[in-house]
DNA sequence: CCCGCAATTGTTAACGTTCACAACTATTTG
DNA sequence: CAAATAGTTGTGAACGTTAACAATTGCGGG
């Protein structure tokens, strides 16, 4: 116990003078049955635990037993809502079924995974679009749950949740052309994936109202608030101005709606905004943000992984839907 | 190798026809100097490593090696920005350095050191302003390495980075109180701590310029944004408008700019607004968050980490002081 | 008075790695 | 030609914990 070292099981053995079976046993309070502790030798090691600050080394734990007890959320990056959502979510009710979550950023959780970091992983970040993932199969063939936010991919030993944005945004779209003729939209800049699909529906909705794809009311916001607001400023000020703006993420729509303001405008009437993820900062927003995106999710996602933990799902996985559909709220008011 | 079992060293050492130490040695490469292992063998286990898909158990070599490789950010809520900016820094650097950074919320961090989870911990939050605290104090006596984000602890085997925060909201008082007399304050919730010493800082400003607290301009905002969009219309909307708000984050400072002009108020012409936090987030607004804070400290807390964990730091532990000053942009310009 | 059972606690091997050291094979040198 | 040496690879213990199983004690009944 001097500086620089971490007391062990042995130490409150050797501290309460008794074996450390005993003390895995008063510990764990997993002596039930055959093997019961008397009170008195309890009392002794709790009070050896405490006196040595003791808590049990969960590496060890984790090998022996052969799970770690962690779960790990990977998610792309803190700026986004929807990230935020899923990993607050995760971190509010995993720790009340006894696992510690850890949030990984980008593509950690693949190197993290594959060591054996955690017994399962939530990954709602994928940068592409894609229909498997190399290391998502190999983790499902070693018995790790898995839970895939994808519309992509398709379960086969893990789970996925399939938001179902293109019917989501068709709804949109139809709606915003029944009314407008000019439809901007600001998109991210993300090399392929979601957005990419996120404006195929935008292109496609034109196309089917009749509406002929016009370049120059297509911008592209580079993942920082502050190039959505520009696009939403220079489209503002176009001599022809949009009468609407679809952005495929709320956060942009916020700061689309914070350029009208600026500008003078009034939202709805003057001009009226759609954004993407159905996110709490857009419910909160004021005028409230109308936006395409599921209800929320988040806490389904992280009981899916639970059922998977304790054995509940099917062995195949299981494929949820989530249905998108369009929010109208305050910025189409009118 | 079946289904549900991950492939361990020693089905490396199979496959190549080697021992486990051989595979060791060939993955760490770790055979310099008088243990060298010959090119064909060499080639036989990475070719036997990459069939299996093999890669270490953390767990395994950290409890061997004595050190786990992972580095702990522990931060109280995604929606602070800066709490995402600290964990945002991590993920960014960490890596370069060979640690896994994990991400943990509010107070998970305390079991999940104590367990031995990683090597190092970034702590960017207290909920209270405290001078010591029990888990820090003994992480510190265990070796763990340790960066605290606090400008009431003082350096005792661990390293604090303390913001002064005090001079700086000071100065901005100073500056407000000179050019109005009306000035309003959107202060958080929390529960003593950070937030209460911010707010103490705006009345003793105002005493200072010989202002009386009018207490029906202080509002209290309740974490969610929409609450601090709310404050700032009612202040807004006060028979005798404020002609300045201070709020004590950033966040709300962006929320009150909005409700501003939502109700067609012009910044800063109209009504000034000042934010505590320095983040990238009132950089990029238009106009530009005039705001108290330091110069981003979020890469240096990271280093100073970094320089603990190699021993470059004295044991004892640095105080870093981080100078808060008050950044004048858009919000108070004129 | 001995046996068996219940109530407690201890022994030991194992989880997957790493590392100091031992051991083996060819070379080379005296 | 023996022995030292360099170049390779293997042995075994250890990290901290758990769990199957063994061992010890005390008790009452046959």
């Amino acid at each position: 116990m001097s500086k620089g070292s971490k007391p062990t099981i042995r130490d409150v053995a050797m501290a309460a003078d008794v074996s450390l079976t005993t003390v895995s046993y008063v510990l764990s309070g997993r002596h039930g049955g055959t093997t019961r502790i008397s009170q008195p030798t309890q009392d002794r090691v709790l009070a050896a635990v405490k006196e040595l600050g003791y808590v049990p080394n969960q590496a060890a734990r984790g090998m022996r037993r052969g799970k770690t007890d962690v779960v790990a959320v990977a998610i792309g990056n803190l700026d986004w809502p929807w990230d935020r959502a899923l990993a607050t979510a995760a971190a509010d009710i995993l720790p009340q079924h006894g696992y510690q979550p850890v949030i990984l950023l980008g593509d950690d959780w693949r190197k993290f995974m594959m060591s054996g970091g955690a017994d399962g992983v939530i990954i709602g970040y994928f940068p592409e679009a894609k229909s498997e993932d190399e290391t998502v199969t190999e983790l499902a063939r070693r018995g790790v749950a898995q839970v895939v936010i994808s519309g992509t991919m398709k379960p086969a030993g893990f789970d996925v949740l399939a938001p179902e944005t293109d019917s989501g945004l068709a709804d949109c779209m139809e709606f915003l052309t029944t009314s407008h003729r000019r439809v901007a939209c600001i998109r991210r800049a993300d090399p392929a994936g979601r957005p990419k699909s996120r404006f195929a529906a935008y292109a496609a909705g034109l196309e089917k109202a009749g509406i002929p794809l016009d370049a120059s009311l297509v911008r592209t916001s580079h993942h920082r608030p502050a190039t959505a607001y520009q696009s939403a400023l220079e489209l503002l000020q176009l001599p022809d101005r949009p009468t609407a703006i679809l952005c495929t993420d709320d956060m942009e729509a916020l700061q689309t709606i914070r350029a009208a303001y600026r500008l003078g405008l009034r939202v709805p009437e003057d001009i009226q905004i759609v954004g993407v993820g159905n996110s709490t900062e857009g419910q909160d927003y004021d005028p409230a943000l109308t936006t395409v995106g599921p209800d929320p999710i988040f806490e389904q996602v992280v009981r899916m992984l639970l059922d998977r933990l304790t054995g509940t799902t099917p062995a195949e996985g299981i494929r949820v839907a989530s249905p998108w559909k369009l929010h109208r709220r305050g910025t189409t008011e009118g």
